[in-house]
DNA sequence: GAGTGGTCTAGACCACAAG
DNA sequence: TTGTGGTCTAGACCACTCA
């Protein structure tokens, strides 16, 4: 039985994904919706969203009369693009020891484009954090990150971007609800080539990306650019 | 294969996507789940399920005690990198002319790290088909395909590669349920530069993925490169 | 307090796969 | 034929927003 503090079928999912680690479908086959239903004492409506979910997460697959199975390869995925959050957690995804090093952090007037996306006046001014994030103390991922500062109500020091950057939104009253992302390729210049250590010339992978809070209003511009010989950027891609 | 009738779901999504581009909720606002379930006739249920794949393609954002509303940026999304199926929908979404060139189709043997992701025995032979994808006549997408023969049952000529590949797939019986993409940086070279119309040395963002079937079994392998000057890969992430 | 979306139930019927 | 997942219903209660 279940009890009520996270919804239930938030908890049936997680229960459900516990029984795939811990190898109770030795035959790759996953229980029957009903007998799921049962056995956890709840409708068969909350275990179809549980599943829903994790079929989502690409951890199983269902097929029409047959069954819900296991996905081996979604289950190796270790971190997919759409459901990246914090940089840290997509470098512990692939095994290294994450740490953070805050390069700058100042306030500059919004250039006119980047003003444009923040649906802010030119010269109005913004928080722009330079952070670098390292896997096992290699340099692989330098973001930049631009907020206005009509929207921070506390004060801050520089200790405060060590963490997430949705943390420091959070603290100011903003939930970062998603990001709009675009995927940029870039050539490393004498500046990146020296802060990423690497040779300069070499393509690589960037974001630039808006986040947005729960009202639709854009809160952050950010971008990033990827070591890719470290990180793999992964997405799964469906049929619509 | 096309079902008899499309889903009471689908069908409600459809229509309330409709209303959306028919700027019936002028104020952004969308009638209450009830409302638009007592308007269609069906259950609650069903528009709840309809209004939530809206909401995942970005068309609307639910809050919870206020309502349900128009998502204007998610409105002027062209084409979602997790959504894409065939690159001709992505250059008619970016509003150019899409057209297709057959470069070369013929079967090699496969070397040892295609057979491995493809689940094959190394040297077991592979189509291989060379495509490119223009934009308003400009090439803009340039894609290698490789199918193991033995899944191929029918008989081909070129000319069946001017349709997307999941529908030569489907021709011999197999149905590509997802890719796992990964997305890796490039620099153009004499011949990738010369058949993209690119200068060498320019970076470029390419795909490269594994197609599996309903089976989870891998039926293709696929590299792309993206003249990101024409097309923007764009995609949503969100909170998980 | 009225109205909204969020969650959950118990049950029904259908489409499909497999023995 | 049996059992599976896919769809849909009608109704309940809760958490939340906003006037």
């Amino acid at each position: 039985m279940l009890k009520r503090t996270l919804s239930l079928t938030e908890q049936a999912k997680a229960h459900i994904k516990q029984l795939i680690l811990d190898d109770v479908f030795v035959d790759g086959r996953i229980h029957s919706e009903t007998d799921l239903a049962a056995d956890l004492g709840v409708s068969r409506t909350t275990i179809r969203d549980a599943l829903s979910r994790l079929e989502i997460e690409g951890v199983i697959y269902r097929k029409q009369g047959a069954g819900t199975f296991i996905n081996p390869a979604g289950l190796q995925i270790k971190s997919r693009l759409d459901e990246i959050w914090s940089y840290e957690d997509m470098i512990d995804a692939h095994d290294y020891i994450p740490s953070t090093k805050i390069l700058s952090v100042n306030v500059q007037s919004a250039p006119e484009d980047l003003a444009a996306e923040l649906d802010l006046q030119p010269e109005e001014p913004l928080l722009v954090v330079r952070k670098l994030f390292l896997a096992d103390r290699q340099p692989v991922i330098l973001a930049y990150n631009y907020i206005p500062t009509a929207l921070i109500t506390q004060s801050y020091t520089e200790a405060d971007f060590m963490h997430p950057v949705f943390e420091f939104l959070w603290a100011n009253g903003q939930r970062l609800a998603y990001y709009l992302s675009e995927i940029v390729p870039l050539l490393t210049t004498g500046e990146l080539a020296e802060t990423l250590h690497v040779r300069p010339g070499l393509p690589l992978v960037s974001f630039a990306e808006i986040g947005y809070n729960d009202d639709n209003i854009p809160i952050i511009k950010s971008t990033s650019c990827f070591r890719d010989d470290f990180l793999r950027l992964r997405l799964i891609r469906r049929k619509p």
